[in-house]
DNA sequence: TAAAAATACTCCATAGGTATTTTAT
DNA sequence: ATAAAATACCTATGGAGTATTTTTA
């Protein structure tokens, strides 16, 4: 499984319709087809209830849609952390000291931290 | 960005060996070399210090490599819980009644979900 | 009959492999 | 001098497009 399936699945599960969904995402109907078929053989699962002529969600799909949703949010949130990481933004500061001349610096110091 | 770059960045973040994690997952090395490259290029962020000659995580490495563990375990979660679903461990139902003379039914019906 | 999805096939982008070069100890 | 990563190039798998068939309202 790749983030792809699931992208494309969310696509289809919002649109109802692999035909508009295709328009959203700028590819072509067959392929939504393929991908979503794909995820379904994966998880083993059937996503959506095509015996309707209209495209609806089964219960296994309602549940994907929403857990899909949790994952892109989470996703979205570590490359910020990532990002603020690798600015230094966030991180680790280590601290030393080598006995009671140095606890005005040190503390000095701190204060500039909060 | 797919899964695939996470799965790779994880296996080089534990061996700390483009070569080792290459093994580990079957593929060869030079792939795994780009694939990483991507995922830095994609997050705009250094993973790993190559100025030594052995590999280290560079701080935002450390973080996605957290980051990339609470993603997977959230994702075999969702899938479990989605499969639950499919099986009808988990969902939704929808009772009606029709009046005070099916009320002792239901009742009975219900205790049996306890 | 008309719409939308599924299927068949074709093509091409890119993931991955092999060979080689670069780098750091 | 050597071991490991980066780079260059090639191959082939599979993702996506077009054409067509199937389905159901």
């Amino acid at each position: 499984m790749e983030l792809r399936h699931l992208r494309y699945f969310m696509a289809v599960a919002e649109e109802l319709s692999f035909s508009k969904a295709g328009e959203r995402l700028r590819i072509a109907q067959p392929a939504l087809s393929r991908a979503v078929g794909e995820l379904e053989a994966d998880i083993g699962v059937q996503l959506f209830d095509r015996s309707r002529r209209q495209v609806r969600l089964a219960p296994a799909g309602e549940a994907l849609w929403r857990e899909s949703g949790i994952i892109f949010e989470r996703l979205d949130d570590s490359i910020r952390r990532v990002r603020e990481t690798a600015r230094g933004e966030v991180g680790e500061l280590r601290v030393g000291y080598i006995g009671p001349p140095t606890r005005g610096f040190l503390g000095a110091l701190l204060k500039e931290f909060r």
